[in-house]
Order: structure tokens, then sequence, then C-alpha cells
RNA sequence: GCUGCCAUAGUUUAAUGGAUAAAACGAGAGUUUCCUAAACUCUAGAUCUAGGUUCGAUUCCUAGUGGCAGCACCA
């Protein structure tokens, strides 16, 4: 709709011969507006034209011819424009919106183009903390934006089952076993592999005696599969590891097109390496890129020993993907934003080595889920388990239910955690208020959840009494809920363009926040009304699009609760 | 020390150079013989500091202050 206003607006600024004048045509966020949308273009313009701001917004209402389904216009305040569409406008979006069904929303601004979207990546040996859950949230919910625009996504995890972080976890088991003294008979769960790398972790930390050796011995042994006890021992951490998250994606509603192992990038990564001697000189016995000439850091791509690095196994990674999953249009990559600055020198490397794939390499880093008591750190078992978080969050939901359901308790879980790390812009750190997640009152996932099963309830109740939903019979004034449920569209473009899921989790706060006003203040259920029918499309269009916008948030939207 | 990100009610967060800065939690006062009170209604309460650009700055620029991250063989 602003593109038909603005449009119009362009036109009568060629009538008037007035030229380069940048403006917007947004809805106004002034609360004593009744306006649908404004324009500054008057504004803009005044100085250009060297006339007052209110002078020159005339002239353009005076030429500017009705615009269809705007009922009214006018100047307001310094020089806006103000805009009131007409009733039929909401009438046809109501109706629009349930008809539209799980379209609602979506758009086709991707569309035929493939994005692959890689998220989550936790480290095989080590805890899948609160931090991973955050990051699963925030890459789910672009993946998701995504694929409401069209894109054919491909969902990727890549998990680090090799690396100095395993090397401390294997570690630690044998100390561990040798601790208890029972080698055999240790084990392996996520806890004791949880423990096991804070042990190995602390020990090269603070260089024990022969610990940095050992464990970059078995290192070294983990990515050349030459020692048979550690394989067998790494066998099976891995798969105890990579089982268990499993059951993790299941409970986030996550499922992955691909996953890609940092044990099948790391070989593809030290050959490139090897084969761009020019990109990646040698310094120090370390193969590095030096990111100084273009004003970033030198980054080492294969240390001193011949191994691959982060950085060298996602050059690869990204060549990977292209193989497994066909030739994409755009690869996005969601982390938390410590490894933006690596990101940028992998991105500089990349365009010599795949410059076709570097360009179309999107890093997208958020911010870090912070403890009251300082940062998370698995090297100290300071860290919350994603596992025990949900359950605890998921027991306080059940409490509230009047019948007891594990498998609700634990949807309205998800979706109080979910909405806490995407109610905000994902740049900003998160810190993890316990007391607040508990808490479900106000803006918050189960407040949605909590609107959308009242919907459902009502419109059953409606339908018994013999009220069916139709938009024949409007009433004159159309209610302050309809002039939000025709911007969901917009929102959703809008938070994909700017990579900002928050600004769904924003407007579906406010649409459920008018919705229960409305539901308030006006009976729906009443057979006697003759607006009931009326009343039940708004509940039918809102109930849409609650649940279109909690699919997009990765948030399960419950019938009854 | 250098680089990057960030700074808004007591707290967690909105607002793409526009009109009287928007919510929620918490605080105070109300609303259930009525479709789910996990709800609704009302009240009080904020742009880190100093400059600059602009008709207009929370937003852009400069400096400062404070927080976080990064600054070569972890990811």
């Amino acid at each position: 709709m602003e593109k038909v206003i603005k449009q119009a607006i362009e036109t009568a600024l060629e009538t008037l011969k007035i030229e380069g004048v940048h403006f917007v045509v947004e809805h106004p966020t002034d609360k004593n507006t009744e306006a649908d949308y404004f324009s500054n273009v008057a504004l803009a313009a005044a100085k250009l034209v060297g006339k007052p701001p209110r002078e020159v917004a005339e002239q353009i209402l005076d030429v500017m011819g009705a615009v269809s389904q705007v009922e009214k216009m006018e100047v307001a305040g310094p020089g806006f424009l103000n805009f009131y569409l007409s009733r039929n406008f909401f009438t046809e979006k109501i109706a629009a919106a349930a008809e539209a069904g799980p379209e609602w929303g979506k758009s086709a601004t991707w569309s035929g183009k493939e994005v692959v979207v890689e998220y989550t990546d936790p480290n095989p040996f080590k805890e899948f903390h609160i931090g991973h859950l955050f990051t699963n949230a925030v890459g789910e919910s672009i993946a998701r934006l995504f694929m409401f625009s069209g894109a054919d996504t491909k969902r990727v995890n890549y998990q680090g089952d090799v690396g100095l972080h395993v090397a401390h976890a294997l570690w630690g088991i044998r100390k561990l076993e040798s601790i208890t003294g029972e080698s055999k008979s240790l084990t392996l769960t996520p806890e004791v592999l949880g423990k096991a790398y804070a042990l190995g972790a602390t020990a090269y930390k603070n260089e024990e005696e022969s610990a940095v050796e050992e464990i970059r011995a078995i290192n070294k042994a983990v990515y050349e599969r030459s020692d048979e006890a550690i394989n067998q021992l790494y066998d099976l951490g891995r798969k105890v590891s990579l089982e268990y998250f499993e059951t993790i994606y299941e409970m986030v509603d996550t499922q992955f097109d691909e996953y890609f192992f940092e044990s099948e990038a790391g070989p593809r990564g030290k050959e490139l390496v090897e084969s761009h001697s020019n990109v990646f000189p040698e310094s120090d016995g370390a193969r590095v890129f030096k990111g100084e000439e273009y004003g970033l850091h030198t980054r080492v791509f294969l240390n001193k020993e011949g191994l691959p690095t982060y950085e060298a196994k996602e050059l690869a990674l990204a060549k990977m993907k292209e193989e497994r999953l066909g030739a994409y249009d755009h690869s996005v990559i969601s982390t938390a934003n410590e490894i933006t600055e690596y990101f940028k020198v992998l991105k500089k490397a990349m365009s010599f080595v795949y410059p076709e794939l570097a360009a179309k390499t999107e890093h997208i880093g958020h911010g870090m889920v912070r403890l009251s008591s300082g940062k998370m750190s698995s090297r100290t078992g300071d860290v919350i388990a994603a596992k025990d978080f949900v359950a605890e969050v998921a027991q306080a939901a059940e409490q509230k239910l009047s019948e007891p359901n594990q498998q609700l308790a634990t949807d309205i879980a998800i979706a109080a955690i979910k909405y806490a790390t995407l109610k905000g812009s994902i740049l900003q750190d998160s810190v993890f208020d316990k007391e607040k997640a508990l808490s479900f009152d106000g803006d918050s996932g189960p407040y949605l959840q909590y609107t959308y099963a009242r919907i459902c309830s009502v419109l059953t109740k409606a339908a018994e009494a013999g009220i069916g939903a139709s938009t024949e019979n409007a009433p004159i004034e159309a209610y302050a809920i309809e002039k939000l449920v025709y911007q969901f569209p917009e929102v959703v473009e809008a938070a994909l363009a700017e990579r900002a899921p928050h600004k769904v989790t924003h407007y579906l706060t406010e649409l459920a926040g008018a919705f229960n006003s409305f539901y308030a203040q006006e009976k729906i259920a009443d057979s006697t009304d003759e607006y009931a029918p009326y009343k039940a499309a708004i509940a039918g269009a809102v109930r849409q699009t609650l649940k279109n916008g909690l699919w997009i948030l990765g948030i399960k939207a419950p019938e009854r609760m």
C-alpha cells in the first residue's frame, strides 16, 4: 500500500516539476494521529522549492488526485501529509488474511533462489548450553524468514567434532578414569563429557605438568586416527554427543537439511591452504593470511603442526555446501559476534580462493548470552545446560496448566525462551534473567500463545452458537485491531531485509495486545449481535496472523492451554 | 594500547532524520453473576556527557565516559 501512495506522490511531484526529493511513506509512530500512513515529502521538498513546508504540502495535495483505497488526505503538523485508508480496505484485508491461511504474509522476494542458512554449530564433547539455544533461535527465525519470502532454504548445522576442545575432553576422560580407577566401566554421558572437557581445558590453560603435551598429542592422533584406543573413545563420545544434540533439536523444533563436520572440512581446508601458497604465506612455521594489508588482522589458517584452524575449515565448508546442496544464491552463517572479526578475515581470504562464493556469503553476528554473574564458560563448567534450563522453565509452565501435559509445558517453555531471545535486536547481548524467564506475564511467548488459544476457544464457541465468520456486514468504523492485521506482510518483509526477527516479535505483541483489548470490550460469540460474523472474521484473521508469525519465530501455537 | 559493537523509565526491550519517545515487568489504583484473569483499564516514571550538521537528532558526525568482544597457532 505504501508503494501505491509513494507512486501517487511521485506523480504529483512530476506535475509540480520538483525533482530529487528523498521522502518516506510510513505508518505514523505518533499515537495522537489516526492516520494510517504519512509522508514527509513536503518537509523534504520545502528547501528545494523555497517555500514553507505546509504550503508545499497543500500544493502536492492539490495536484495529487484520488488514490485508490485512500479515503482522506490532509496536511498536518509541520507539513506532513496524512493518509487515511478506506473502511473497505481493512475489510478486504481481514478477508484476505483468513483466505490466504498459511500463505498469509508470504512474499516472492527470494522466489526461485536457494539460500543456505548455517546456525547452532555446537561442538560434540562440549555442553550444549543456553548460548547455543540463543544462536539456534536466531538462525531458525532467519531461515524461516527466508522460507517465508519464497527462498528454497536449506538449514545446515556445522559441528566441531575435531579440534583442541575434543582433545581436552578425551584427556579429561582418561583423567577421570584414573581418578575413579575404573577405566573400563566409566559410562560416557553428556554430563561426564562436560566434566571431562572442563578438566582438560583447565589443565591446558593452567599449563599443568605434561597436560599440554599430552593434549596436543591426542589432538594430532584424533586428526590422523593413528591410535586405536583413542579412536574408540572418540567414536563413542562423538556418538553420545550427537544423539544428545538430536533430542535438543527436536525440542526446539529445528530440522536440519544437512550436517557438516569439522572432521570433513579439516583435510579439505588444509589442502586449500597448501595449494594457495601465494594467499597463505608461511610465518613462524604456520600458514597465515595477512589481513593487515586490508585493515584486518593476520590470522593463522594452518598451525605449526600443519593442522587446520577454524578459518581453514570454514573456507572448505563454503565449497562443501555447494557440492552437497547445489549451487546456492546466498549463504548465511549465524554465530555469536565473537566470531565477527575472524569472519571478516575469512571472507577476505575466501575472495582469493573462491571469489564467487565469497560474494554470496553473509555472516550475521549476534549478541552473547551473559549470566548475571558474568560470561559463561564451559571451561570452568560455569554454563547452564540447555536441557536443564528448558526443563526448569517447563516445570514452572506445567504448574499453570489445568492438567499435566509435558509436551505442552515444553512448548510453552520453548516459547518463553525464544521470545526472550528474539524480542530485541539480535545484536545486543542478552542478560539471562531466570526470574524473568520463569514469568509468563506481559510480553512473553506464552502471552502470544495464550492469545492464540483464547481465539481458538472463542471461535469454537461462536461456531457452536451458529456464527460463521463473514466480512459482508461490517460496522461503519473499523476496529483498532483491523489496522494492525494488514501490516503483517510489510513487517515480515522488513524483518527479513534488516535481518531483524525482533520486528516480528514486536508486531505480534502489539497485535495480541490489541486483540485482548478488543476481546475485553466486544463480545464475539453473541448470536444476537448483527456484527458477530464480522467479529468472528476479525478473530480468524488475527488467529492466522499469530499462527504464521509464531511459526517464523519458531514458536508453536497450541490451541489450548 | 589498537580495532569493532553497544549505551533509552528502577529492570528487560521498541522507535530506518519527523508530530507529545512506545510497550512489558516491577510500583500504585481498579475490572470476573460476562466468550480462557497467562487477560483488561487507569496513574507515576527514561534518550550517558559535551560539542557539531539539520527546518527538525534517540537516530548522522567529532571528542569523552562506561560496558562487552577481538587483537596469530581454540572455536
